[in-house]
RNA sequence: CGCGGGGUAGAGCAGCCCGGUGGCUCGUCAGGCUCAUAACCUGAAGGUCGUAGGUUCAAAUCCUACCCCCGCAACCA
């Protein structure tokens, strides 16, 4: 069976999940599910990345232990994703024993080969921060922005990892698609970046405890982002089972926000090709969040959580408006209004209510059961060409957004033909033509459904059954995957006992 | 001249690579329908496509200059 890997970046948890966690996670598990109908054995890793000086100062600030804190934040994280129903198939914390592992297996590799040396660092440390600061981190008279203090001149002993030996290469393997960095955009900007030469950069820290030692210098702990990267090669087994790791490694897309790309598209590769293991194929980044215009931030207090959203949205509509209220890949503006009237116009209206006026005719007028009658799969054949010419590729490209406008597109469609027929004429005059309509949108609505698993798998599933499909939509879902063929009979059966109408996406009033 | 992106109807976006009736979603207005969650369907209004030049029979689309917005500028996770 063909094999798929996607990651989010396992998130750094000085404080608990938000939208844009939501964003990235979201977004990986609609990927990942809409993989498996392909036919694809996917693993989808995700995680926490729980070390640091920052990790540290958060615990102190909580009054507890760092391992105590980092164990109810990585809960936060998920539990949370269990609340969104994310389908990952491992989550690394890298505390984990294993992880620890890895790192130490890696960071192995390359000091043998002397790509990671000893070596001084000097910057201008700013006490306050505890932290060194660039020259550009400065105000105008030299001092500390935050601290109004002139930084000093402080120098210490770390690991270096030659970053610079791999300029050439890496930039070459990324313009010749070898390393495919998408939106391309962000791509001109990471090889612009390259062409301006490359640092060795510094891989350890001296005074820090919370962290991984060199396992070649236990006075030193590992830099956090070597650390936290190297996670995607535990989460598929690289230090307890080679077996699953030669499966699945390289991985196929690495999905994150693009504030760090650098590390992903850069030292990530760079590391794996110090470590001989190959690299990853594709790297997305995805846009930002500003949130009616401002930056999310908590000080303006206006930072939304995944309990927010559920509470207000549930769980299915929380995924489907999350991923595709902005375009996916630039930044973009959200905003309560906006995510209810998203969630009004495509899935009240549109999605909600062609299930509710479909299913109700079936019940005023068959008592929701439609004999057997002639067949047409006009519509649904419709509906199916519709979605074949954008749907699957949009998906394929990751246009999360474009691919949830062609299935409003396709319900549209539905709605139009309704109308068209105006069944509720037919009520009267031709109860045959009737069941005949009725039928060809039930099929058409379960191409929809199967359509739609990805995005919203509980919807779809409950769609399924209220039009009287048999069994488990995502069977169904992953033959019609695979040859886009409508088979009447396993799709809503003549004959079949269908549900009641009900409301799916009760509106919500702005 | 640090790098990259962007400026298109009230809002959000597509179109620009491969010049030739400016399109989509939401909103507004009018009509239709009554199965449906005041939903659905049809139609209309609304834009000198940032500014100024240039190339061309023809430019949102190519070229030049300028103005404005945003992101990045690497050990800040």
């Amino acid at each position: 069976m063909n094999k798929f890997y996607i990651t989010t970046p396992i998130y750094y948890i000085n404080d608990v999940p938000h939208i844009g966690h939501c964003y990235t996670t979201i977004a990986a598990d609609i990927v990942c599910r809409y993989k498996r109908l392909c036919g694809f054995e996917a693993r989808f890793v995700t995680g926490t990345d729980e070390h640091g000086a920052k990790m540290e100062a958060a615990a102190k600030a909580h009054g507890e232990s760092a391992q105590e804190f980092v164990d109810k934040m990585s809960q936060t994280f998920s539990q949370a994703w269990r609340i969104l129903n994310i389908s990952y198939t491992d989550f690394v914390r890298t505390t984990d024993p294993r992880h620890i592992a890895s790192v130490n297996e890696i960071v192995n590799i390359l000091y043998k080969k002397d790509l990671i040396y000893k070596s001084k660092y000097e910057g201008l440390y700013c006490v306050g921060c505890e932290k060194y600061l660039s020259e550009k981190d400065l105000d105008e008279n030299g001092n500390c922005p935050y601290h109004k203090t002139k930084p000093v001149v402080q120098s210490e002993e770390n690991y270096f990892f030659r970053l610079s030996n791999f300029t050439q290469e890496i930039l070459n393997k990324i313009l010749n698609g070898e390393i495919k960095i998408e939106p391309e955009e962000r791509k001109n900007e990471i090889v612009g970046k390259i062409k301006l030469g490359l640092d060795d950069i510094s891989v350890s820290r001296a005074a820090l405890e919370w962290g991984i030692p060199l396992p070649f210098d236990k006075s030193q702990t590992l830099y956090v982002w070597i650390d936290a990267l190297i996670s995607y090669l535990t989460g598929i087994g690289y230090s307890d089972d080679k077996e699953l790791f030669n499966a699945f490694w390289p991985c196929d897309i690495h999905l994150m926000a693009k504030d760090i790309l650098w590390f992903h598209a850069v030292i990530w590769p760079a590391l794996l090709m110090g470590a001989d293991l190959k690299l990853p194929k594709t790297i997305y980044s995805h846009g930002f969040f500003t949130i009616e215009q401002n930056k999310m931030s908590k000080s303006l207090g206006n930072v939304i959580s995944p309990d927010d959203l559920v509470n207000k949205f549930g769980v299915d509509a929380t995924r489907y408006l999350t991923v595709t209220l902005i375009p996916f890949g630039p930044d973009g503006d959200i905003s309560w209004q906006g995510l209810i009237s998203k969630y009004n116009s495509d899935l009240a209206n549109n999605l909600g209510n062609l299930e509710a006026r479909v299913l109700r005719l079936a019940e005023q007028n068959f008592d929701s059961v439609l004999a057997q009658t002639e067949q047409d799969l006009s519509l649904a054949q419709k509906t199916a060409d519709l979605l074949n010419a954008s749907f699957f590729g949009e998906m394929e490209s990751l246009h999360l957004h474009k691919a949830a406008e062609s299935l409003q597109k396709a319900i549209t469609l539905i709605n139009q033909q309704i109308e068209k027929d105006a069944p509720w004429n037919l009520a009267k005059t031709d109860k045959a033509a009737l069941a005949k309509c009725l039928w060809s949108y039930l099929q058409a609505a379960d191409i929809i459904a199967i359509c739609l698993i990805a995005f919203m798998p509980e919807t779809s599933q409950k769609i399924w059954s209220l039009n009287g499909a048999n069994g488990s939509i995502n069977e169904a879902a992953q033959k019609y995957f695979k040859d886009k063929k409508i088979v009447a009979q396993e799709f809503s059966p003549a004959g079949a006992q269908l549900s009641k109408s009900q409301i799916l996406f009760p509106r919500i009033k702005a």
